[in-house]
DNA sequence: CATGTTCTTGACCGATCGTTCAGAAACTGG
DNA sequence: CCAGTTTCTGAACGATCGGTCAAGAACATG
């Protein structure tokens, strides 16, 4: 069975994600990455592949625990409309807590390297499209419970608060004031009036 | 006297800005730079200073031509609501152009530096400002029109309507279709109503 | 044409990049 | 306790990074 791994691989990976969320993919090294995550670099390389297949390992890990909280208060039962509040509620917090990097890691990737990386592309493509349809859903349930007016596009607003939560990771990584991003999610949540 | 320029600033800073845009700054090489900008490094390094200076003065330069003339659709004499919708309209147009690169120089670099750099912060944050100042004239003009509801609060509009411009640069860099585009600019304009 | 100045050119710098690898260390099954 | 397997460790790899510099080329002035 040869010699046991010291390390937990989600803990490391956990920690690489945060480096990534912090640098960026360019401006974080092998070395930034061995030091926060506390292992060697044959280690790195054994597990992970390399450099880029970490990165892709970290946005999936992303995708499983940050996005999928954001994205659970959508599904949460009653009010589609609460639910959508509650989304971007929580983005705002989120976005002005100190314990955490600004922004969004799969915002950043989006404007660091979709137009460059086709994985990158392909990645946040589907983290995003997931997003959309957790909106559609939640979109749908509140014209069904007559919340938002049935005549409207449930595929336009899902896309637009997708693209909504987008800008306000940007304007958090400029602005990190909460001030500024209620104010913003103020105007969001009254287009589904 | 000496020896005459062989290349202009603005043509060769015009170029660098381009690189930037593609690529980024950290993935930008000076290698890159030259190649693209057609001078020597020592041409460079005389007219620029280094390579983070010369990434500030292409977020300038981009700030002149670029964001100026989406600026310039918000202070067109007539309706402010029409101004704003000009504005989306050409950014959509702006953002499938495939003769430029995807998305946005400043939202790029906002996601990729802002919270790391002080200097970029500074440039991402007082261009982000200027498109919250134009917004905020054409909403009270708009108020004063009667074309925007006046119990409304022009600030809050004025800074949803800059991170609606920044989530649609993500959009764009990862969805490049103008239909996804064009569903997302419609229900933001459905909220000036 | 000689002189002084500025710009261009391409070689060069040390540092750091992502990646590899040989050997030591730590375990399991026999 | 030995053999086999896997992981850990740290030195090392060539390539590329941002940045510098000396020498030559191209001008204005006298």
């Amino acid at each position: 069975m040869g010699r046991p791994r010291e390390f937990e691989r989600d803990v490391v990976l956990d920690r690489a994600m945060r480096v990534f969320w912090t640098r960026g993919y360019e401006a974080t090294s092998v070395q930034h990455l061995v030091a926060r995550m506390g292992i060697q670099r044959g280690s790195l390389y054994d597990t992970f592949g390399d450099k880029r297949r970490l990165f892709f390992a970290a946005i999936d890990h992303y995708d499983r625990v940050v996005t999928a909280k954001l994205l659970a208060t959508l599904e949460a039962p009653g009010s589609g409309r609460d639910a959508i509040r509650q989304f971007f509620r929580l983005k705002v917090d989120v976005s002005v807590d100190p314990g955490r990097p600004r922004g969004c890691l799969v915002t950043n990737s989006a404007a660091e390297l979709a137009s460059r990386d086709r994985g990158t592309a392909t990645r946040v493509g589907a983290v995003l499209t997931k997003i959309e349809a957790g909106f559609h859903r939640a979109v749908v349930r509140a014209q069904r419970a007559g919340e938002i007016d049935r005549a409207r596009n449930p595929r336009a607003l899902a896309r637009f608060l997708t693209s909504s939560a987008q800008g306000l990771s940007v304007m958090a990584k400029t602005f990190p004031d909460r001030a500024v991003l209620e104010d913003i999610v103020k105007v969001i949540l009254a287009v589904l009036e």
